[in-house]
This record gives C-alpha cells, structure tokens and sequence, in this order.
RNA sequence: CGGGCCGUAGCUCAAUCGGCGGAGCGGCCGGCUUUGAACCGGCAGGUUGCGGGUUCAACUCCCGCCGGCCCGGCCA
C-alpha cells in the first residue's frame, strides 16, 4: 500500500452522495452551494465549508453555486459581499457563472408563502415577540397555540399582502407556519417565516419592507438552484425537519441537507463576535492584521491557499466535535511553502563581520539556488565582499560543543560563498560585541570543499554589507497562549487576557539581500534558516520595505535549548 | 425521566456486508545534508467511553448506562 492510498480520500457525505446516486435519488451531476451571509469577512472556519462544497462538486464533476444570504438587510453590506468573493478565489474556487442571492427569490418565496397560507399551513400572528417567545414553550414543555392561529387563511391572506404592502410597523405582525406547538423539536412549534423589517436592502432597496427568515429561505433557496446536497454545520441538524417540511409542503425539488462537524483549531477563535472584538479594541490593527484568522489577513501574512485547502483535505470530515492542533496548519504551510518558496537571504539582527584577508574594495557575485526543491526555479546572483552581516544568535563567544555555528577560532560556511574562521572578537564599552574578524579561505568558493578535505559542521546565512537593503520585518506568533482563547484563564472572567504580549515583534534594522529590494507583493520567500516571509504591500513605503514572517522553518537548535532550558 | 447528534492513539481521521485496529500530524531516537530546513529510517503511544447480550468471531449488530456538544431570535 502506498503513502497516496492511506490518505483519508472518502467520508461519509461521499458515501451518502454515492448512495444517493445509485439509487437515482439525484441526477447527475452534483450541485452544491457555499451560502455565506454578507454581514463580515470570511476565516478559517468558513474554509472548511468552501473546501467541502466547492471540492466535492469538483470531484464528482458537479458546480458548487455561490449564494449571498442576504436575508437580512440590517447586518450586511456590498463591502462584504466584494470581500467574500476575493477571499473565495483567492483559495483557488471559482462559481462560474452560479452566482446567486437569496434576495433574488424574494417573489417566489413570497409566491409560496402565500399558497401555505391559502392550503392552511401558515398564518399571520399579531403576537408580540416576548409573546411568541413566551407561548413556544420549554425544552421540557410544550407550547401553547397563538390566539391567530386558527384565523381564516383569507384573513392571513390579506394581513400578508398588507404587511408587504407596508401597512405594518416593524415587529407587529409574523408570518408563522402552522406545525406543532407540542414538538419536541422547538423548531416546529409554529416558526417564523417572515417579520416585518421597514430597512433598506443592498440589492433590493426599498422594494421589500417583509424579509423570510433563514428556515424558510434557505431551503427553498437551495430547491430552486436545484442543489442535489445541501452541506452545512451540525447545529442544523435540528432544523432539516423543518427544511424538509417546507420542501415536502410545497412539493418541490428536494434538496438533501447533510450535516458535518465545523472544525475548531486550537489558539485561534473563529467567532465572529470575538473577532470583532480584537478589532474594535484595538488588540489587532484591523480585520486584515496578520494575526487574524481571516482569509484578508492570511492573504496579508503570505499564507498560501493551497495549503489551507490541503489543511482540510488531511484533517478529514466527520460529525464529532474537534478541536484540531494548529500544528497541523503549519505544517501544512511549510509543506507548500517549501515545494514553492524562492529562497533568499535576510539577517534579522545583524552582526558586522569583517574578512581581514579579502582583498579590499572586491566585489564578486555568488550562484546562489533558488529553490534547491524546484530545478526550474534556477539561481540568482548575490553580491559578497570584504564586510558583512550575519545573524548575531549565529555567533557565540562561549560555544557548547554541540553549537555548529560561528565561535572565536572556529571555521563555519557562508552558504554559497565562503568558508570563514574567527579570528577576533570586537566589543565596545558595555561588552557588546560590535563586530567579529574572519579570514576566509579562497579555494572554499562557492561554498565548496576545500582539497585538503577539511570538514565544517555549520552553514550561515549572510548578507553584503555594502549592497544590504534595509527593511522592516514584523514577526507575527500565536496571538493567544491558551489553546482555547475562549475559556478565561484561571482567576479571570476576561477571555481576552490569553491575548499573548508576544504576537508581534517588529525588527527595523534588517538587513536584505538587494534582490529583496524588489520583491513580488503576494510572494512569500524563504528567508534562509529563518523562516518564511512576504512583502508587506500595505505598509511598505518607497524608503522601507516591510515584510511579514508567514511561520518560523522548524527549528532543531532552538527546540534542543528549550529542552535544556526547561 | 424534552429532542437531536457524537464518543477509536496526545490531535484529526481510517478500518469491505461482523473477519489479525491503521494513517497523517505531534513526540522521541538515529541517518543524511552547502538551510540544525527539507528528506530518509526507526520507536513509543489503544481495556475502540463503561457494562451486558448475540456470534466460531464485535470498533462494527442489540440492550442498558456514562460523558460531551447543539436546540427555547421576529439572527444565519
């Protein structure tokens, strides 16, 4: 059996889906449908439904439509709907020609409404809230029957068309669906199908002054694009009684809802009650901050799409909660990042290094890989001389056995370039050490071997110090240190004190090979032996270059002195 | 003793119609390496929530418990 085979490729929405078309249930092909509603940006955890409609329509050769869910006009906006549709081909789907807005069926769905009024099935109520509320009943109890409900359906008939006429203030009349006040599922006790709600629609304007209620719409919503499977989160399962109902009632196409477990990831939170929270206080610089779980913020921080689809195809699906380790995230980024990542190199916090023995005011160009995992990828030229900089946590002074890297006296290769040996170590007053003194070997270029089979441990990142461009980088990490954000930590009622004090660092003297200076926005590099980093087209100005560190690469060394540490 | 859904390795998921419980991630150890990355090899980790029953045989079927999640918006 082969790695490909062990892969989970099956679950059980393919299986009911196979079932389905066996028994010719549904024509082929599949039609599927990623409904999100317009009032925020889309994050991670709406990956997960995109990856699954738009990923399963394609491998059975189905469509997956895009719907706006624009039911209710007060909480969404045009901005959202542009947003949404960014972030959804960004991932890498696309909906053709299948887009779609709930708004767009107001008429049938009013035409409906009115044919279960006049069949008996639905009626007015004149209710107020609290007294509907009051009236539905317990978990435990049932609920009693409105004094309307019984009203003659010509009766309803005419209260409807005055409602949507908007002889009606908001809140005073309901289109209800006469079910059962005593079922166990509050879901049927009478539910509301459309309330009065006097507010301006994106796309509909003024015309409508009725709204249909997300029960009512969506399956009718989904029978009329004729979706074979209508997948959705598990708190709807409660609901597929009465999707089916309205279905059945109103002898239409009937659409199969299947319901899947959403997937929580730890240190992230994916409620967009909290999200606006962190926005709104401050705690991150905007819905796009490069901490934030949105797609307009993974984009910004050099996330690659693939890697957030792969993410959902390895984790699988399933009807269990879950709360799946961000880990598996990550490796899923440095996976792509790895196969597609051009490599350059940036020192972070540079330490001067001065080869005494070179000959002074040389200049050459080293061949530097491109992406040693891609040959295509090619090499580029990276200008060397007689003064660099190297990473200052590169160079110690006291080095334990085990340190590969540069210490007094020992010999180290700059990657691509030279073998270098330290000499002397410069400090100023305080002790600081300010720059170190190497001599290289000139029959180690390129980084080669040198004939008399000397051998070296250790291979250094660099940059020129004359040719360097400076830039800013911005080192981004967990933005909670709890693995749930949302519990409170001990001894507080604020689940905002597991907001981590360290998710950004932000470095401004960091030095770049000059190829950097001209870097793609919407690339990410590698940055060797660093870590994974993308121009910042926001905050990049003309005199400074910002990046932002995507994830750290593993990191052996540092996991070893974390162990010896603890 | 309201209803619905769900319990398999630390995490996420597999396991044909009932036939020797596996994989990926994570962890640990080792190899290789011009990235302490990548890559390669190995190891640890399970009373399949618990208790009964049916069967030659149960993660799988039946019964009973226990535990977790969801549901009382004129939100979606």
């Amino acid at each position: 059996m082969t790695q490909a085979d062990t892969k989970p490729t099956t679950h059980f929405i393919k299986a009911f889906i196979d079932e389905d078309l066996a028994c010719g249930r549904f024509d082929a092909p599949l039609v599927t449908r990623f409904p999100p509603e317009p009032n925020g940006y889309l994050h991670l955890g709406h990956t997960k439904a995109i990856c699954i409609n738009f990923g399963l329509a394609k491998a059975y050769g189905g469509t997956c439509h895009l719907r706006l869910d624009d039911t209710n006009p007060i909480k969404e906006k045009q901005e959202y709907i542009d947003g949404i549709k960014q972030d959804i081909r960004w991932l890498g789907f696309d909906w053709g020609e299948h887009e779609y807005y709930t708004s767009d069926y107001f008429q049938q769905l009013y035409n409906w409404a009115v044919k279960l009024i006049q069949a008996g099935k639905a009626y007015i109520d004149e209710q107020t809230a609290e007294q509907i509320r009051e009236a539905r009943g317990t978990l435990t109890t049932p609920g009693t029957h409105s004094p309307f409900r019984d009203r003659p359906a010509a009766e309803s008939v005419d209260l409807f068309a005055r409602m949507k006429a908007g002889e009606f203030p908001d809140g005073s009349h309901v289109l209800r669906a006469k079910i059962d006040m005593a079922s166990p599922n509050l879901n049927l006790r009478d539910p509301v199908m459309y309330r009065v709600l006097h507010a301006s629609h994106p796309r509909t304007g003024d015309t409508w002054c009725v709204y249909p209620m997300y029960d009512y719409a969506h399956g009718q919503s989904d029978s009329i694009e004729k979706i074979t499977h209508s997948l959705c989160s598990l708190e709807f399962e409660d609901h597929r009684p009465l999707y089916d109902w309205f279905i059945s009632e109103l002898g239409i196409f009937p659409t199969r809802q299947i319901e899947f477990a959403r997937g929580n990831i730890t240190y992230t939170v994916t409620s967009k009650r909290k999200l606006m929270e962190l926005v709104d206080q401050g705690h991150v610089t905007g819905w796009d901050d490069p901490r934030m779980p949105t797609l307009t913020a993974m984009r910004r921080r050099g996330y690659p799409p693939n890697a957030i689809v792969d993410f959902w195809e390895t984790v699988g699906v399933a009807k269990r909660e879950n709360n799946i380790e961000v880990a598996m995230l990550e490796h899923c980024v440095r996976t792509e990042l790895n196969k597609t990542a051009p490599r350059r190199m940036a020192v972070l916090d540079p330490l001067k290094v001065v080869i005494t023995n070179y000959p002074e005011g040389q200049t050459e160009e080293m061949d530097c890989i491109n992406n040693p995992e891609d040959p295509d990828a090619g090499t580029r030229k990276v200008p060397f001389c007689g003064e660099l900089y190297i990473e200052r946590e590169d160079f110690m002074e006291d080095a334990p056995k085990k340190f590969f890297r540069l210490a007094p006296g020992k010999e180290v290769r700059l990657r691509s370039a030279y073998w270098i040996k330290c000499e002397e170590v410069i400090k100023d007053d305080t002790g600081k050490i300010t720059e170190l003194r190497c001599t290289y070997d000139p029959q180690t270029r390129g980084g080669n071997n040198p004939p008399d089979g000397r051998k070296v441990k250790g291979t250094l990142h660099w940059v020129s110090a004359q040719h360097a461009t400076n830039a800013q980088v911005r080192l981004y990490d967990h933005l909670f240190t709890a693995e749930d954000p949302t519990t409170p930590p001990k001894g507080s009622d604020n689940w905002l004190d597991n907001l981590s004090s360290d998710s950004l660092k932000t470095l401004d003297h960091v030095k770049l090979e000059p190829s950097l200076a001209d870097a793609e926005a919407g690339v990410t590099y590698q940055f060797e032996r660093v870590g994974y980093f993308c121009l910042d087209a926001t905050d990049t100005t003309a005199d400074l270059p910002v990046f932002n560190r995507t994830i750290t690469l593993k990191d052996a060394w540092a996991k070893m002195q974390k162990k010896k540490g603890g």
